[in-house]
RNA sequence: CGGGGUGUAGCGUAGCCCGGUUAUCGCGCCGCGUUUGGGACGCGGAGGUCGCAGGUUCGAAUCCUGCCACCCCGACCA
């Protein structure tokens, strides 16, 4: 077993996955497709839910839950939803087992108890929500409806990919009702933003905001606004969309309501989402050879604290100076793990603390404490230096702050170094296949050009960015007019 | 679903082409001792339906057939 991750020696994938394992994240699991979140991974879930949930409380959002089965009748009433994931849906056709008379001791399905009508598991819940909003609404005075749900959802995709593309994943799903389409759109776009200050003020992943082409769309939304991000090896990863579904899901569901007017009108829908997805571009982002860098935002362990000890009698003379350290830091909202396992040696933990991404790691010993001072780690930039005992505090406070603004930049050079401009196809060509990352290029807004271009590039357009707004051309395959320069990668 | 590859202990693997003692090695695990400021060392030990099923053979991890799973490429995919 290699020592250290080396990713410059193998393919990035299995570079990724090797990460993901050796930071104790995730594993595949027996069914196929899906992953065993391990408790760490577990525990960087839960802070990125934590902080999700009070972004989207603070903007006047609650919590519900709604069923995991979707009857068919109900998925299959917004036609272009329906068709859009009809490939990827698991299905329950039988709601019983029996004993095989044939083969003591295995089961079969009981034909008899085959359902009336099959049950889909839910890949998205607009069908199922929508049918029960049909329920709340009546007047204007309902609405809007600003709801979002925790929960699971199976997609049977063909190949998948731990955190980025698995059977079943986590996530949340907002789904909101509103009486006008203007603050339909502005729901939208305003979660929009929300999942690109989550991912780069918390995850420190630098975001392109913008919306998707007519192709990449949500299967029944108007419009679908996202967020992209540039993972290290060049190839973009979709981060979290948010759609405008105008009133698609309200005419197949026949959700109205009464206005001021007294006049019945359908209602306008939003729907978006982020999931365990996020956690990938979190590996793929921040990682290095030594395993993962988490920013300190997100980590479930921001400091710990390895004693380096020979006898019992150090030990405790190490806890005892510390004591104080841990009860001050932990009245500050900072976590920290004091490892004095006895089971492993000081390098085995430094070098475990290090996979696992833990951003500062503070070592004390015998010379320590002979001098009053202490060893200070920053995980991002691998430093180490010695310090006075009394400027831990102060240390600490700059250091989780250093790191979170550090690997964001870091990032986010990264990604406008590999963010380049084409203006000819030929060039366009040249640098998808070559250099990678985004590319910004004027496109005449057609899904043939865009099918053209991913059939011989293999690149599809990330994210029609609101910054280039304005920024007219002409198309580098067509030369037709083109409004606004747009950008093109290679995904995930 | 098409092309390629892999499946041997918890993990990573040798052996397979060319069938033949008790299935190789490393990591990890357990015990004892020495260690502990960057993944410790020594000695001893445990751990295996060789992916599953069938076939060929005196004899199968090895050959044949079928199936399953995983990985990569494609197709597909918010």
């Amino acid at each position: 077993m290699s020592k250290k991750l080396t990713k410059r020696e193998v393919d990035y994938s299995k570079w990724y996955n090797e990460l993901v394992v050796k930071a104790d994240l995730a594993e595949n699991s027996s069914v196929r497709g899906c992953m065993v979140i391990k408790p760490y991974g577990y525990a960087i879930w839960e802070k990125m839910q934590s902080q999700l949930d009070k972004m989207f409380k603070e903007t006047g959002h609650q919590n519900a839950y709604f069923p995991l089965f979707v009857p068919k009748s109900l998925f299959e009433a917004e036609e272009k939803n329906a068709e859009g994931f009809a490939k990827e849906c698991a299905v329950v056709t039988h709601y019983r087992l029996k004993n095989d008379e044939n083969n003591s001791g295995k089961l079969i399905v009981d034909e008899n108890a085959k359902l009336e009508e099959e049950l889909i598991v839910r890949p998205t819940s607009e069908a199922i929500i929508w049918n029960t909003y049909k329920n709340w609404i009546q007047s204007y005075r309902d609405l809007p409806i600003l709801i979002n749900q925790w929960a699971n959802v199976v997609r049977w995709e063909m190949r998948t990919r731990l955190f980025l593309r698995t059977a079943e994943f986590l996530w949340q799903e907002g789904h909101t009702a509103h009486s006008t389409k203007d603050e339909a759109l502005a729901e939208a776009e305003l979660m929009n933003n929300i999942y690109a200050d989550f991912a780069q003020d918390f995850m420190g992943i630098p975001v392109v905001k913008g919306l998707k082409s007519e192709s990449e769309r949500f299967a029944g939304a108007e419009e679908t606004y996202c967020i992209e991000a540039l993972m290290q090896d060049g190839k973009a990863l979709q981060a979290g969309t948010s759609h405008f579904l105008g009133q698609n899901f309200a005419k197949a569901f026949d959700v109205k309501f009464a206005n001021k007017e007294g006049k019945l009108d359908h209602v306008w829908a939003t729907s978006w989402g982020v999931s365990t997805r996020l956690m990938g571009a979190l590996i793929m982002t921040h990682s290095d050879d030594n395993g993962l860098i988490l920013p300190p935002k997100l980590a479930p362990i921001q400091v710990v604290i390895i004693p380096i000890y020979k006898s019992q009698e150090q030990l405790e003379k190490i806890s005892e100076k510390i004591k104080p350290v841990l009860s001050e830091l932990r009245n500050k909202n900072i976590s920290v793990l004091f490892d004095k396992r006895d089971t492993h040696k000081p390098g085995f933990k430094f070098n475990e603390h290090e996979i696992k991404g833990v951003p500062i790691r503070i070592a004390i010993g015998p010379k320590d404490l002979e001098n009053n001072t202490i060893e200070i780690f920053r995980r991002d930039k691998m430093l180490k230096e010695n310090i006075p005992f009394e400027k831990i505090y102060e240390k600490i406070d700059f250091l989780i702050s250093d790191i979170q603004e550090y690997i964001f930049n870091k990032a986010q050079k990264f990604t406008i170094e590999n963010t380049r401009v084409a203006n000819s196809y030929d060039e366009f060509k040249s640098l998808i296949k070559n250099e990678g990352g985004f590319v910004s290029a004027h496109w005449d807004g057609s899904s043939e050009t865009e099918e053209k271009i991913k059939k011989e590039t293999k690149a599809t357009i990330r994210c029609i960015p609101a910054e280039t707004v304005g920024d007219k051309g002409f198309c580098m395959v067509t030369n037709k007019p083109s409004s606004q320069r747009v950008l093109f990668a290679k995904a995930y």
